[in-house]
DNA sequence: TACACGTGGCA
DNA sequence: TTGCCAAGTGT
């Protein structure tokens, strides 16, 4: 269970602010995204790709997109099949879709402009409560609690003093947030950065640096002597070896390095016939791939969707 | 509410 | 080698 801060006053408010601020000027990294220049769609760009993909990865392939389609009307004209190619192996291939179609979206509805209302770009596909927040705070300089894992994290031994935060995010998660959300918008931007960056370098999941932390001396963990991670049975991941996530990582694969799949060569790609089967019609239910049939409905090939 | 959804690096 | 983790979203 969260709690209130300790001291909830404003004195206590405000040395915390002054304390991660004043790390984040000193040791925010230099991502492309955050230059003074940025713009929402390099913001929603930079988003989408760091959904469950670390920035060392991330950073190479926004370079490459946002040359490529430096506008949201670039990226709208574009096949799904360029676009899959262009995502490469960052994982997660419907994400690709998903910020093509906002794209389009984008240009259809709002002008071609990525829109700074939360609700708007909550509207838009693949754009949750955490996306939408993050545009709206970084790209806008609104004022919105952005609750990614790295805040959750950092809230949760600062605030409440557990190892890790709940597997599930908590209403009392983001009231604990809004509370300590400092008032005036540009400040409260730079915080929601400064928190997720503090979670990302300092207050990480494996080996915390403490030593390295602003705002160790107020941390309920650390004054617990760190207690163990209370959720950690309910914690457990998926295998992976043998999952269909596997074999249409495969697929996909194959067909962004070559244009078609025959059913004789997808079989070569997957041991067990009848799960590379479901994973096909999975993956093109998902528009991510897309069967051609001769004239007697026969599958002839697979290709990547070129409209 | 759980679960599915890619990929690669690290301990 | 195995499990965990990385700026989540959709169903």
């Amino acid at each position: 269970m969260t709690t209130a801060p300790d001291c909830p006053c404003t004195g206590c408010a405000s040395t915390l602010h002054e304390a991660i601020l004043t790390w984040y000027d000193d040791h925010a990294r230099d991502l492309p995204w955050r230059a003074p220049e940025t713009n929402g769609w390099a913001v929603l760009v930079s988003e989408i790709m760091l959904q469950q993909t670390p920035v060392v990865r991330v950073e190479p392939a926004w370079q490459a997109w946002m040359h490529r389609w430096p506008t949201p009307a670039d990226l709208a004209a574009a096949s799904p099949a360029e676009v899959l190619r262009a995502w490469d192996r960052l994982g997660y291939p419907r994400r690709a879709l998903r910020l093509r179609e906002a794209a389009r979206t984008i240009v259809a509805d709002h002008g071609g402009a990525v829109p700074a209302d939360e609700a708007a770009l909550r509207a838009l596909p693949g754009i949750g409560a955490y996306t939408a927040a993050a545009v709206a705070a970084f790209a806008y300089g609104r004022r919105t609690v952005v609750l990614d894992t790295n805040v959750r994290r950092v809230l949760g031994r600062l605030v409440s003093g557990m190892a890790l935060p709940p597997p599930s995010q908590r209403r009392a998660e983001n009231e604990t947030a809004a509370a300590m959300l400092p008032e005036e918008p540009e400040r409260s931007a730079r915080w929601n950065v400064a928190m997720m960056e503090l979670g990302a370098l300092v207050c990480t999941a494996r080996s915390p640096q403490c030593g390295q932390c602003p705002v160790a001396t107020h941390c309920r963990w650390r004054a617990a002597e760190y207690p163990a991670d209370e959720f950690a049975t309910a914690r457990r991941t998926q295998a992976w070896h043998g999952t269909d996530r596997q074999a249409r990582g495969r697929v996909l694969a194959a067909l962004r390095r070559q244009d078609e799949l025959r059913p004789d060569e997808a079989g070569d790609l997957w041991p067990d016939p009848a799960q590379l089967q479901r994973v096909l019609a999975s993956l093109c239910t998902d528009r991510l791939i897309v069967a051609e049939t001769d004239s007697d409905g026969v599958v002839t090939g697979y290709r990547l969707p070129q409209q």
